[in-house]
DNA sequence: CAGCCATATCTTTTT
DNA sequence: GATATGGCTG
């Protein structure tokens, strides 16, 4: 007996398969992982050195799950085996490289927020109104451009003609040139700047390739242009490559994702060994057959049929409710009910919606009625306001020219030193070609100041001391330090309010998230800090031991599964999003409808569907209409509060009452999806009293025939299975 | 320069 | 509805 016997065909395919470039492609629920982990382990026990195996993930969280699966296989050597996420292995690349391409070894990196700062500041300098050019507009098409690995050298020749693109063009420039003075890199760098690198060293990309002689890549279908070159870079060598993916379940193409990575992958690679894994573990029969229903609605996929071997199970509860707060109350009792029968635990159930907004209001019910719950994503804790602060401090303490983070501590807690003065050094410093911090350490520049001058003196003093301590003494005590010199906690004491009191406890969090960190490294470095809180996603936090019910959007939900889900929210307008029904790019919907896809196969066997017939958005009351994708689940494993006409057309839906100011925000039209056109037939082949088969329920006698909204509901009583209503296209009935 | 009030914009998803 | 920004005043 070995530990590969319980593997099926495919997989043990896969799993043997160790020499040359391999494309998995692993429905849903199919056991990925469990391949990726035997693999891994048959790799070792045949003599692979584990220090030449690299694994690509995801998450931080799905990288410690697997080195620790693989730990459970193998007798020893998972800890020598490189797993991490595209970023981390990047950063852990460049850290020891970069200076190569002209950084500085202890570069920071910036988060959105930062960039946004950034590339305000440089607006306000090239006298950009960012009234009309957004700041996140800009940073949208900087990360795209990015993503293509586009530099802003071809960026501007590429857009040379278009006037519209001309600011944009000047502010990518400008931008990288400043991420270089302030030594920073944003994420998307993270992979360009180590691309970059590898190509321009051969010697460096030797070692690696040379390293990783192994390389794995998990949800392959996420990544984009970037990301590629990075693997095809290092594997390009010994071609010992293999990648696991869904293109079914790409949801990331708006953070650059291409998904002709994965279905050109054998064009890049000669000799491409494909395995397709259909084979469900997870879910139940009606889930799976939810799932396939929705998702055959695409037309840019390729093609698979996912099956199982598992039970029926029991049918998609779908129920609408009248208001969000009914829907958070309908879920909240729900969960308290099969928590008390004993039928799941808090940590079985997860709740998932298509945006962060949606936790607030389950989360006020959830306190309620006392369920203990978990939120994943939303504001990160490192992205709160007093922590990003302290941050900046960190950040200014070992990387002097961080001007971000310098002009955000320059004046926190308030010192005196305003705007005005601060432009006024940005001006000198400008002027002089040196660094915004040299510029405050610089007399003449003092002089031009004037006044503010006296209080300058005391911050870069401050900031001297706290870099001079930073030889010597542990981040803890600096960072104790730093809140009791800036006194910036008893600021918030004197506050006093209920927001002053979480922020004060956030702080705590913090302080004691640095001391776990130096208790869990033995050279605990400030560096080693910042970067692993600017890379730590919120998903990874997720302790699965913990009994509490998750909410998290379907995005986080990604490679996780849970033996109930609600699916909440499910309205046109919402999910699907408004942004992806306006356009005439079917592409957008079809990304939706993955992410729908990715939403129904997590669960186990039990999924729950609820959606509101009215809600808040944006302090709007909306009317929306239930989600095309809930009337793409076959009627007949569907337990609906609704009768199907109503699903079928806009029936369902409240009309505002006259003096309401509120407006459905779609035309009647939006509801009339044009599937009723196509899908209804003409003519059945079968009329009332013939004998029908049924593909599940056998043979039965037709009793019925309706005309449904957009399709004939048909009454059969079967032999074996009792009397079902169904609609006539999901039904493929066979007259006898 | 800081604090206060009015307003605008936001929400799709994240490493 | 909530938060960020901008303008105004002391």
């Amino acid at each position: 007996m070995s530990i590969y016997d319980t593997l099926n065909e495919k997989q043990k395919e896969a799993v043997f398969h160790t020499e040359g470039p391999l494309l998995i492609l692993a429905g849903a629920g199919s056991g990925k992982t469990r391949v990726l982990t035997h693999r891994i382990a048959y790799l070792i026990e045949n003599g692979i050195n584990p220090w030449n195996i690299m694994a690509i993930t995801f998450t931080n969280k799905a990288a410690g799950e697997m080195r620790e699966r693989v730990n459970n296989l193998v007798e020893f050597g998972a800890e020598s085996i490189w797993v991490s996420t595209f970023h981390s292995s990047c950063v852990r690349i460049l850290r020891r490289y970069i200076d190569k391409i002209g950084f500085d070894n202890n570069f920071t990196i910036y988060d959105t927020d930062d960039q946004k700062k950034l590339i305000k500041d440089i607006c306000k300098r090239l006298n950009i109104d960012t009234k009309y050019l957004k700041e996140k507009a800009v940073l949208a098409e900087i990360s795209k451009a990015k993503n293509e690995m586009i530099t802003p050298e071809d960026y501007a020749l590429e857009n040379a003609g278009d006037f519209g693109k001309k600011n944009i063009i000047s502010v990518y420039k400008e931008y990288q040139e400043q991420m270089r003075k302030n030594n920073a890199l944003d994420f998307d760098d993270l992979l360009v700047k180590t691309v970059e690198l590898l190509r321009s060293n051969p010697e460096v990309l030797e070692s690696y390739q040379e390293r990783f002689k192994y390389i794995m890549v998990d949800e392959y279908q996420d990544t984009n242009t970037v990301q590629f070159l990075f693997i095809r870079l290092l594997a390009d060598k010994y071609k010992n490559i293999c990648v696991v993916g869904d293109d079914d379940q790409s949801i990331y193409k708006f953070r650059g994702a291409n998904i002709s990575n994965i279905l050109d992958f054998e064009k890049y690679f000669e000799n491409t060994k494909i395995i397709k894994l259909e084979q469900n573990y997870r879910s139940t029969k009606m889930i799976l057959d939810a799932a396939n229903a929705i998702i055959s609605n695409n037309t840019a996929r390729k093609e698979k049929s996912l099956w199982t071997e598992k039970d029926e199970g029991y049918r998609v509860i779908f129920r609408q409710i009248d208001s969000e707060y009914d829907e958070a109350e309908y879920v909240a009792d729900e969960i308290s009910q099969v928590v008390r029968k004993g039928i799941y635990s808090y940590n079985q159930i997860a709740c998932l919606y298509r945006t962060n907004a949606q936790s607030r209001v389950l989360e006020e019910r959830f306190i309620r009625e006392g369920i203990p719950y978990k939120v994943i994503g939303g504001q990160n804790f490192y992205q709160r306001k007093e922590i990003k602060d302290l941050i900046a401090y960190l950040k200014t303490v070992e990387n002097g020219r961080d001007e971000v983070a310098i002009k955000r501590i320059i004046n926190v807690p308030k010192r005196g030193i305003g705007d005005a003065t601060v432009d006024k050094i940005d001006t000198f410093a400008q002027a002089n070609g040196i660094s915004f911090y040299d510029a405050l350490k610089n007399e003449n520049a003092m002089a031009v100041i004037g006044r503010s001058a006296s209080k300058i003196k005391p911050f870069v003093d401050f900031i001297q001391r706290l870099k001079a301590e930073s030889e010597v003494m542990k981040i803890s005590d600096i960072m104790e330090h730093i809140i009791n010199e800036t006194g910036y906690v008893e600021e918030l004491k004197a506050e006093g309010t209920d927001e002053a009191k979480g922020r004060i406890e956030n702080i705590g969090e913090f302080f004691s998230k640095i001391v776990d960190y130096e208790e869990k490294n033995e050279n605990a470095t400030l560096s080693g800090f910042l970067e692993e809180i600017s890379l730590i996603a919120d998903i990874d936090n997720l302790e699965t031991e913990n009994d509490y019910v998750v909410l998290m959007t379907i995005h986080s939900a990604k490679g996780l599964e849970f033996n109930k889900v609600f699916l909440c929210g499910m309205e046109d307008g919402l999910f699907p999003s408004y942004m992806s029904i306006g356009t005439d790019d079917t592409s957008e919907i079809e990304e939706e409808r993955r992410l729908c896809y990715v939403a129904v196969t997590r669960a186990m066997d039990s999924l729950t569907i609820t959606s509101a017939r009215r809600r808040m958005v944006r302090g709007q009351t909306q009317y929306n209409a239930v989600s095309r994708f809930v009337k793409e689940i076959p009627r007949f494993i569907m337990d609906a509060n609704v009768s199907a006409e109503k699903l079928s057309s806009s029936e369902g839906i409240i009309k505002p009452s006259a003096n309401s100011n509120a407006k459905p925000i779609f035309k009647a039209k939006a509801f009339e999806t044009r599937q009723y056109e196509v899908k209804k037939q003409d003519k059945l082949e079968y009329t009332v009293g013939d004998t029908v088969k049924h593909i599940k329920f056998g043979v039965g006698q037709v009793m019925d025939i309706t005309e449904g909204g957009r399709d004939y509901e048909v009454t059969v009583d079967f032999v074996s299975a009792g009397t079902k209503k169904m609609f006539a296209s999901f039904a493929k009935l066979k007259k006898m």
